[in-house]
DNA sequence: GCCAACGTTGGC
DNA sequence: GCCAACGTTGGC
């Protein structure tokens, strides 16, 4: 799951714990977060558009997926006025801390890796903000620690 | 700050 | 249904 530091880091993360992750306006990421995420899934917690780039830590979807009310907030920058509250289009789901790492393994580094070359994250031209990684990906992510 | 790549919108 | 225009993402 990718986040700009700048709107929440993974050290917002570790100070609160646990957090809603709202605010996803793509259609593919919202069919990902409310039809494959399960209670208890890892997640590699990514820094975008930051000077250093990469895996930062990792969290846990500690939630099921649940309508995301922001988008019914007028107040917020999320707001769609098409979602409402019977008919939601937006979800979300909790994310909680795990782990924080020691250091970055930055995007440079995983475009290195041969083993992560089908990496979602890699692949040219994608922007989604939330993506599969595979088991074997992850692992591998870990090991460059 | 630039810009390529992608997604969305809306006229036709 | 096509596609131009526009907005956003995100690396550099």
């Amino acid at each position: 799951m990718k986040s700009e530091p700048s709107t929440y880091s993974i050290d917002d993360l570790e100070r609160e714990g646990k957090t809603q992750w709202e605010g996803v306006r793509n259609y593919q990421a919202r069919n990902f977060m409310r039809d494959e995420m399960k209670i208890g899934d890892l997640v590699l917690f990514y820094h975008s558009n930051t000077k250093t780039i990469g895996v930062v830590g990792i969290g846990k979807v500690c939630s099921e997926p649940y309508p995301d009310h922001f988008a019914q907030n007028k107040k917020s920058a999320y707001y769609d006025e098409k979602s409402t509250k019977e008919n939601p289009i937006w979800f979300m789901v909790d994310v909680c801390f795990v782990e924080k790492f020691k250091k970055t393994i930055t995007l440079s580094e995983i475009k290195e890796n041969k083993i992560l070359k089908g990496m979602k994250l890699v692949q040219k031209g994608m922007r989604l903000s939330i993506q599969l990684v595979l088991k074997k990906e992850y692992e591998e992510v870990l090991k460059m620690l």
